[in-house]
DNA sequence: GTGAAAGCGCTAACAC
DNA sequence: GTGTTAGCGCTTTCAC
């Protein structure tokens, strides 16, 4: 099977062992050279060769093998992308965008979950590292700093969202958790809410101890000293944000409104409360975050924070091209901001018994 | 850059320049085909040899290149996953149950969404070619024929869901959709409903189709002929299923009970059915397909048909991984029964009427 | 059982 | 402007 000649009953159209350069260049009548230097559009090649060289591509369907192209060259064009699940839509909503402009840009994508498995993210970087990665983007809201010795070691370049060790190579996306959690704060302030409840995300991430801080920054900001029984743990999960939900309600002084850490949380929580027979936004108020596609339709429809996967997608990339296709300049940290900004529909109103003393009020 | 020695200051550790399979072989007192065979795990080598191998490469913690190794070998390691649109969490929950098996097995995958775009499917091909992809599972629920002739052409294996042209080297996941839609349907009839309308997928995806046909047939099982009026196409999307509940509703007799070709399709009918005041079940019963996660949590928790993505994800895997491990043994197309099951939950109940009819009755 | 040597398909010097 | 040649890092005959 090694070298039989074609056979003589294959025309040479399917004669599809061993396409290679060498084949076209032979076909062409060229150098296997410029055979390279026209499928990469070097413009020295004399038009008219060129044009040949095309002819026979196209007509034997030739396709360039990505792997010598990168083992010869030292570019591999492939960009890991790290998350914590994919599960949570949030996530391939970002991998959307984030495989778009890559894809424009040439650079194929490795996506690997964590699971928020410390043994596996490890996993995930050494396979990142055997398929020669250009650069990662660490988009799991928080990394253990050994692991990320790894590739910090190779010199790849890394983009970070939230928490970022400062260091050469290393650029990272900075979200402003505090401006959309506090115009939610303040929404439900104004709306009358003092009781407003909070349902963080697994405390060991950082992302979550940002927003938990917004939170009550925010919230002094209003006058209101957040009791410690109205900050309730999830784990930006649906089951999290049910039985989260349930922790506060089996406190005595039930919170008016409930900001949770993400839109799942809120998701969960909305239902928990449906199951309870409250209703959402009457009898209690619940706000989101991220503001995923589905927190349009949720019933009824989230008020949420927004936080852009699209310009998170943007910045990552943009971030990582730049380490790698200019990495003399601006070598050191780099720093986007990302902003988040309150959506309001239908899941908050006045506070319980408002409605009726503004009522009495008027009468 | 390219010939300086170490320099006197640097350790050897930190020597990061130029890491091969060289250097391990130097450093162990080896040749390369040793750490080769070492790393490969190739039962014929010294064990003294070979710990002497793996402790240099653990000190300067080498990783090999995979590039280097799919071109010698010819062995990518690498699978391709074409999806439709990444966007909808059904096939996020696919890819998670997909990469575990992969990555489990020793393959990287290649994940690539169409948006149901044939142009954009097209450069998914070129770029998973470009890539020597060992094979591709192609879960977009239909694909263009010219298309596929790229792949075939290549004999890469391929494993389609659903739909399947019959050749060598390709397999198919049959999905039993009457099974469940059968189902659906005897449980709505056995509820006392008789106009059960369809929003039906985009009808140019082969799937939609048999789910529709499933449910016209279902319905002439039960005694029902279905009128033209209660079937209307979606496309599979939460706005799709907002437009095509607004079209039933539009029609002058609605129908008592909605299935829906997917569950993003009924989560979209279950809010337009909420915006019109309309409460399900009580005046109208839902029914949704796929049964991701978040159906369980939607309001009210979504009566739907379960397909197991991972029962799909491992046929998938097992068929391109028998294909490319063992291609003399089974030459030709390869079936996988994929089953569908009703989950009752709560979007499903009596027909608007029935409870009264019947209370009456029992006084 | 181990090593030397020949490439895998391509790019990038370097001559011409 | 084009061709020749030397590898990229590894696997795999093939001798020993």
């Amino acid at each position: 099977m090694t070298n039989d000649p074609t056979p003589p009953n294959q025309t040479p159209e399917d004669a599809s062992e061993r396409m290679d350069i060498r084949t076209i260049a032979r076909l062409a009548n060229v150098s296997i050279a410029t055979v390279s230097r026209t499928i990469n559009r070097v413009s020295t090649v004399n038009p008219k060769m060129a044009k040949r060289v095309w002819e026979v591509i196209e007509k034997l369907d030739f396709v360039p093998n990505t792997q010598a192209r990168a083992l010869v060259s030292g570019r591999s064009k492939l960009f890991g992308l790290l998350i914590s699940e994919i599960t949570n839509p949030f996530f391939p909503e970002l991998i959307q965008g984030f495989e778009e402009i890559a894809v424009e840009h040439g650079y194929e994508i490795l996506i690997s979950s964590t699971n928020h498995d410390p043994k596996r993210m490890s996993h995930c970087i050494r396979r990142m590292l055997e398929r020669k990665v250009e650069g990662v983007a660490i988009m799991t809201f928080g990394i253990e700093e050994p692991l990320l010795e790894q590739l910090a070691k190779r010199k790849v370049p890394l983009v970070f969202i939230d928490v970022g060790p400062d260091r050469p190579g290393i650029s990272v996306l900075k979200v402003d958790y505090h401006h959309g959690i506090r115009q939610a704060v303040q929404h439900l302030a104004a709306l009358g809410h003092r009781r407003i409840a909070f349902v963080s995300g697994p405390k060991l991430l950082h992302s979550a101890q940002s927003r938990l801080a917004a939170y009550t920054k925010s919230m002094h900001e209003c006058g209101i000293v957040p009791d410690p029984g109205w900050i309730v743990e999830g784990d930006h999960t649906l089951e999290g944000g049910v039985a989260a939900m349930g922790q506060l309600l089996a406190q005595d002084d039930l919170a008016t409104a409930v900001l949770c850490s993400n839109d799942m949380t809120a998701i969960g929580v909305l239902h928990k409360l449906y199951r309870t027979g409250l209703r959402v936004p009457d009898d209690i108020s619940v706000i989101g975050f991220d503001d995923i596609h589905i927190a349009e339709v949720t019933i009824p429809p989230l008020t949420t924070i927004q936080m852009s996967r699209f310009e998170i997608a943007k910045a990552a990339f943009d971030a990582l091209q730049s380490q790698v296709e200019s990495p003399n300049q601006l070598i050191g940290k780099r720093e986007f901001n990302i902003s988040t900004s309150l959506i309001v529909r239908e899941s908050t109103s006045y506070p319980r018994g408002t409605m009726e003393h503004l009522r009495k009020k008027s009468t």
